[in-house]
DNA sequence: TTTTATTTTGCTGTTTTTTGCAATAAATAA
DNA sequence: TTATTTATTGCAAAAAACAGCAAAATAAAA
């Protein structure tokens, strides 16, 4: 039996099952684990599947990543999430909101960080799964169109069942005085559980929203405990939010 | 014994079986082993096959689809999806597994339905929100990385509490004695759920995957009620099917 | 035809690759 | 935690590849 037979045949056992397990191979191909094992080993760095302890994983399953081609304002979004980035401990349980420039903070958790992730954003869970170290729990309920969020009833009660951390919110419109305010009602709803699901709620923020408002009403801004721009704090864009009672990043 | 005559005998066997061995060759042919590499080592040099360590190749055995971003066998998975797509009616509600398979019967339900989807596979529910008349229903949970679907007791909690007219499932492992097998037995325990929250359960298998059995029972294969492959009921791989309690499509 | 040059083939010893085994370390499960 | 499974490492035997050489076959020239 060819080297390259073994190979094909391996390859085709995990495309078929998406996981196989080492033993299984080398016994069906009756040769021995350590030759199985080898040949994971140099199919995994032709990126052709993945090894995982025990056997090989197929990459189809693993590969989608949200595409960021358009994303508006990337550039201060991102540094705003280089920022919320710095807010989080090994071993924090966090809980993570929809919206792009929470997307962007979920791609930049380190591979290294050890965390437990709660989400209800399918972009921001997608890109969780790519974190070796992070336990993702999605919050399940109706999923707006739009916003590829989890909405509804279900979501609340879900989200009204834990305790996190740190929850990351984005926002449609902020302003010191109206504080935060959406233009759908649904999405407004499963905000306000969310900040009840969190011990300390962080708001993703970039400067053009600010002193902007809209139809409906998620919170006062004092409910909020940690704003982040891409601003500087002692920026005068950020004045007014100086007399009230949060923390600016 | 010419060595044009010689270089075409191993072509022919490299094209009928995808590989030879050089040993055999020799053997077959009465000439020496050196002889045998040295004009593989030729046919090689003119692109006329792949030599390994051992014997070569045919080209397309070598480079099979080194960078595929294509599903496994999509072809037959479509022709899957298609005929599962015939089973669904207008407002019906339906239960969509992971997989590709399953992603695959996502992507196909036609624009003009209007039905009501639950789903535990990320992909398909991003799939799923492209449908203009679908509403999307995500079964919350702990993710797994390798499939991409909700596991565990949430998972199955949540699914405890609905009833869909058609669940859709694909599975790792088939056969007619054994029923549905997985390797993981968190995926076994959400299976489970999802054939005990449909009214009906179709399953959907490339034949590949048939007579093949794995660690872990999800149910024995009379617990479905409709078994889908991309080959004709009547087909001489389903025999073993036939006597059982299961409709074939 | 005979002689010479060239290519092909098989053989020998050496080097490289592959494979399985055993001891130890690491990771996972109970 | 402990026990079991899986990984890693080094090693040795076997198989294959390689390089060089000489005999045999073929082609070309005298």
């Amino acid at each position: 039996m060819l080297k390259e037979e073994r190979q094909r045949t391996i390859l085709n056992e995990v495309e078929l099952h998406n996981r196989v397990l080492l033993t299984d191979i080398a016994d069906k191909l009756e040769v021995s684990i350590d030759t199985v094992r080898r040949d994971v080993k140099e199919l995994d760095a032709n990126n052709r599947l993945r090894k995982v302890h025990g056997g090989a994983v197929s990459l189809g399953f693993a590969n989608y990543s949200p595409k960021r081609n358009n994303v508006y304002a990337l550039k201060e979004k991102s540094s705003i999430a280089e920022k919320a980035v710095k807010l989080i401990r090994n071993n924090h349980v966090i809980l993570i909101d929809g919206g792009t420039t929470c997307l962007e903070l979920a791609r930049l958790i380190p591979d290294s960080f050890n965390l437990t992730c709660f989400t209800l954003s399918l972009p921001v869970a997608m890109e969780l799964l790519n974190k070796p170290n992070v336990e993702t729990i999605f919050i399940g309920g109706v999923l707006s169109k739009d916003s590829q969020i989890s909405i509804g009833s279900n979501t609340i009660h879900n989200l009204s069942e834990i305790k996190v951390d740190y929850g990351f919110i984005g926002t449609g419109y902020v302003d010191a005085q109206f504080g935060l305010t959406e233009f759908d009602w649904d999405i407004v709803q499963t905000k306000k559980a969310v900040i009840k699901a969190s011990k300390k709620s962080i708001l993703l923020s970039i400067s053009e929203k600010l002193h902007s408002q809209h139809r409906f009403k998620t919170c006062d801004i004092n409910e909020i405990d940690t704003m982040i721009t891409e601003l500087e704090p002692h920026h005068q864009l950020l004045t007014a939010f100086k007399d009230q009672d949060i923390k600016l990043v």
